[in-house]
Order: structure tokens, then C-alpha cells, then sequence
DNA sequence: GAAAAACTTTACGTTAACGTAAAGCAATAG
DNA sequence: CTATTGCTTTACGTTAACGTAAAGTTTTTC
């Protein structure tokens, strides 16, 4: 239990650099804790790390996958103007992946139509040698 | 027919900077006519910008958009090679969009659950005035 | 116990994607 | 006619997200 990991541990894990990660807890992303002078990450620095790179893969920045952390950890007791400023941020946030979800569709279908045009090019090339290069 | 636009037709359009547009020009993503010094943008350009600002919602660097745009319009008679390297960055755009939609679904969960969190935390609080501000 | 490996801080460098300011030409509005 | 509006080029500035190098400490290995 209470698993912790090393920089390199998680560098190796998730393919990124200790600078990166280091960078990370500097702008408030990760808190890991120290033995000495070393850092330690816990379970849950982990699971900030993932977060951070699905994030990234959606290209966000990192300030707004700050926010989605803030949210994803916020205090229980809010009050209910805070409460209504998180679902604000929420529903932006939803929207934006709704927006990705089109266009994730219309570019895909753009690629599959291409791939096809290739494919059927290909076939329609005389198949011995390489002719064409 | 052959309708044109100014910059500043597209940049009201797209909701972005002219400089942004003579930019993406720079970067070789679009490709006006002058009439004189002026640049004179078609349809073409236009559904250029339209694939520029879907692929930025989806985090794609300009050099991946263009890419996608050299997929897009690529001459038909292409050799064999050029076929399969073709192929591949398709494959490979293919899978990142894949990864995309894994990542959104992840994602837009944790935002539902949060949501439905705050939305309960919401109700369970005193209706009247504000009195945890 | 000495060298190598892994960690640390500090700090300047780099790249992408523009922002912004300066200075000039061209059309058109008053 | 001149003043505003819209376009242009040139060029330096800026921000995010790290890269990279230097110089030091601590831990592990032989």
C-alpha cells in the first residue's frame, strides 16, 4: 500500500522528461513530498500525471488542466457561489469537448475518404515492381 | 460565383487576427491572389481556415494541420511510395483521433460526476439567501 | 572509500504562434 | 483636399512549455 514513485520512475512511465515534471510542480500541478533533498510522488501525484497528459493529448494548456484538477479535487464545504462558478467552468469545459467530439467526426471522415482515393489508387497501379517512385 | 473574401471577411468570420491569417499565409496553409498589394482570398482559402481553426480546437500544431491538408489535396497520380507514406500518416492521424475520443470520454465523466457533486452539494444547502459566500 | 549514478537547484536558451508598434500606400467619405 | 479607414511590410516583443548546461549533493556499487 501507499505506493510512491521516483522522477525517473514516473519519467520512464510516462514518457516524459524530469524537467517536465519538475515544471509541473512548479506551476502547481503535482506536490510531491521529500525525503532530504529528493522528491517523492505519491498515488496521487500519479493520478495527476495522467490527468495531465490526457489533457495535453487534447491539447490543452496547462492552466486549463489546472482548472479541470481544481475541480476534480474541490474542498466539499463550497459555498454556493463557488458551488455555481465550478458548474459554470464545468459546462464551458463539456462544451469544449462536445466541440472536439465534431471535429474529431468531420476530420475523420475527411481521412477515411483519402484513405479510400489512396487505396483504390494503389489497387489500380500495375502491382510488380515499383514503377512509380 | 467564385466568391472572394478580404482578410478582414475572414478574420470577422473566423474570429481571429489578420496577422494570424497573414501567419498561416507565411506557414504556406493558405495561398491568396493579390490585386495589386491587396490579398484576395477564395473559396478555397476558406475552407482552408475552416480545417486550420477545427484542427487548432483539437490541439494540432500548424505543422500537423498541414499535413492534414497535404492529405487532403494531394495530387491524384501519385507514385506507389508516395501512396503508402501517405497511408501511414493517415493511420497514424487515425489513431491519434481514436486516442482523442478515449480521452474526451475519460474526461467528460469526471466533469458529469463533479457536476453532479456540486449539483447535490447545491441542494443540500440552505435555499434562502446567500449565506456561505 | 572512490567512482558512478541519480538526484538537486539555478539560470539562460529555444520554439511555436502569434502580438504589437512603426511607417507607408490607396481608396473613400465628408 | 485632407482625414479616416483599410490594407500593406518589417521587425522586434511575448508567452507557454519546456530544453539544456553547469555545478553541487546524496546514494549506490564495486
Amino acid at each position: 500500500m501507499d505506493q510512491t514513485f521516483s522522477i525517473s520512475d514516473l519519467a520512464r512511465e510516462f514518457d516524459i522528461t524530469t524537467r517536465s515534471i519538475r515544471f509541473y510542480e512548479d506551476q502547481g500541478l503535482i506536490e510531491p513530498t521529500r525525503r532530504g533533498q529528493t522528491r517523492i510522488y505519491s498515488r496521487r501525484d500519479h493520478v495527476r500525471l495522467k490527468l495531465i497528459m490526457r489533457g495535453k493529448r487534447l491539447g490543452f494548456s496547462l492552466a486549463e488542466i489546472r482548472d479541470i484538477i481544481d475541480i476534480y479535487d474541490a474542498s466539499p464545504s463550497s459555498s454556493s457561489i463557488q458551488l455555481n462558478q465550478m458548474l459554470n467552468i464545468i459546462k464551458q469545459k463539456k462544451q469544449a469537448l462536445e466541440q472536439q467530439i465534431r471535429d474529431i467526426a468531420v476530420i475523420r471522415l475527411e481521412l477515411e475518404t483519402t484513405e479510400e482515393r489512396c487505396m483504390k489508387a494503389l489497387r489500380e497501379l500495375p502491382s510488380d515492381s515499383a514503377e512509380n517512385d
